[in-house]
DNA sequence: CGATTTGTTAGTAG
DNA sequence: CCTACTAACAAATC
């Protein structure tokens, strides 16, 4: 389940590996994984191109190609991709091939949710979900008290709001469960109803869980892999997400798992009331 | 063998 | 049109 940290390892990981390299050959094995141009237009118009730099925005990998051309790459839930120095037997669930003047990147996706697109660099900010995204939890710009502004606009619970990539761009349900916990902050209160201290110290939370899973690589609970293929390590230090019945580490009460917004939500009953503190 | 898993989007209700 | 919420998608794993 990539989210901003593991986004942003695969993007410096590939970033190192890929620019100055020049794409060969594109082969597309699961057509339905191109989501535009055409998957034969798609392969032809990367042929020959140079790939010039790697960036991330939200949980968007973007590859710019020499002539303004950029591809966008969303992982979803258990897309990767690696880069190979040698062609290796590729694996199953290998849906494209990019074989450039030196070794492979390869896309795999087990469930097959994962998108790229090709796309004119001008037009970038009209692709559909990158248009949308909100701030950026950890560039400079981002402040605090933006933040809290927002966050107190919003009548919504507090986790399906950190969910919804319009607000905010990166997080996913590991990382929005691990800065509830370090804020204190139950996942059901509703947002506007934080008190400018708690909301503060979730802005903090967020910032710090993303800094510190993008020191440890990543987390790496089912699928994820750097972009050379490497497990990350933030699944070492999780406090709450996957620990159910297991003690909180801060205060030993069991954590609890709920549903909440449709998404399995794990909390500290204790540390994280459902009322302001 | 049905329930569970998740990021995003399309759809519904108000 | 905006906000809040939910179903659907896919496929392996338990």
């Amino acid at each position: 389940m990539p989210e901003l940290p593991e986004v942003e390892t695969i993007v410096r990981d590939l970033r190192d590996r890929l620019v100055g390299r020049v794409i060969r050959e594109v082969v597309v094995i699961l057509p339905k994984v191109v989501a535009s141009p055409a998957p034969e237009k798609f392969a032809s118009l990367l042929a020959g191109r140079e790939i010039t730099g790697l960036a991330r925005r939200g949980k968007y990998i973007l590859v710019s190609l020499s002539g303004d051309r950029v591809l966008v790459i969303h992982l979803r839930m258990t897309g990767q991709l690696v880069y190979y120095t040698r062609p290796e037997p590729f694996p199953k669930h290998t849906h494209l091939l990019f074989y450039l003047d030196q070794g492979v990147l390869r896309f795999t996706d087990l469930r097959q949710f994962g998108r790229v697109r090709l796309a004119h660099k001008r037009e970038l900010d009209d692709v559909p979900g990158l248009r949308d995204l909100g701030m950026e939890p950890l560039d400079a710009g981002f402040t605090e008290q933006e933040f809290v502004r927002r966050l107190k606009r919003s009548q919504r619970m507090v986790k399906p709001l950190l969910l919804d990539q319009a607000f905010l761009a990166g997080l996913g349900n590991i990382y929005t469960d691990e800065a509830l916990h370090r804020s204190g902050v139950h996942p059901e209160r509703r947002a506007a109803g934080l008190s400018t201290r708690e909301a503060r110290n979730l802005c903090r939370a967020i910032r710090e869980v993303l800094s510190e899973g993008v020191a440890l690589r990543g987390t790496s609970v089912q699928h994820y892999v750097d972009g050379s293929g490497q497990r990350g390590r933030f699944q070492e230090i999780l406090r709450v997400y996957g620990k159910r019945g297991e003690p909180c580490p801060v205060c030993g009460v069991p954590v609890e798992r709920i549903r909440c917004g449709g998404r399995s939500t794990h909390f500290c009953p204790s540390c994280q009331k459902r009322s302001e503190k």
